[in-house]
DNA sequence: GCCAACGTTGGC
DNA sequence: GCCAACGTTGGC
């Protein structure tokens, strides 16, 4: 299983609705580094949910629960989709200061590469995280 | 195929 | 609100 981090603008989509609905088709990428990232994903895969811009901080998991498939949402028919469930929530969201202050956690796309909206998290930093979470 | 211009993301 | 980083577009 892989694990991975999805962010998303808690003004368009944020936590709150995803514990509302459950799951959600996870639309609107429109960069192919993030896509081929979705297009990796499995059935069962974990992702951390990310709040950029305001909150900047991992709030919760979900779970892969549909692989990719086309974006209807995509005039041009080149990126796709996949759909995720709600999991759970973390007791304490972690925020991106306490993650760039780690340096095990130096080499993350999500420090690295600040506009890669979904990016893969190696076994080890998903532990690291998930102390931090508790 | 190069690159300048432009648009977007997201941290600060 | 600003701006750095970076992706995309389109003229040549």
């Amino acid at each position: 299983m892989n694990c991975w981090l999805i962010k998303t603008e808690p003004s368009t989509w944020s936590w709150d609705d995803q514990k509302k609905n459950k799951t959600t088709s996870w639309d609107g990428v429109r960069n192919y580094q993030a896509s081929n990232n979705l297009k990796a994903m499995k059935i069962g895969d974990l992702c951390f949910f990310y709040h950029s811009v305001t909150g900047k901080s991992i709030v919760g998991i979900v779970q892969v629960i549909r692989t990719y498939y086309p974006d209807s949402t995509d005039e041009t028919g080149r990126f796709g989709m996949v759909d995720v469930g709600y999991v759970k929530e973390l007791a304490k969201p972690v925020s991106l200061e306490t993650l760039k202050a780690d340096l095990r956690l130096s080499n993350m796309a999500l420090i690295r590469q600040s506009r890669l909206s979904v990016m893969p998290i190696s076994s080890e930093e998903w532990k690291i995280i998930l102390e931090y979470s508790v």
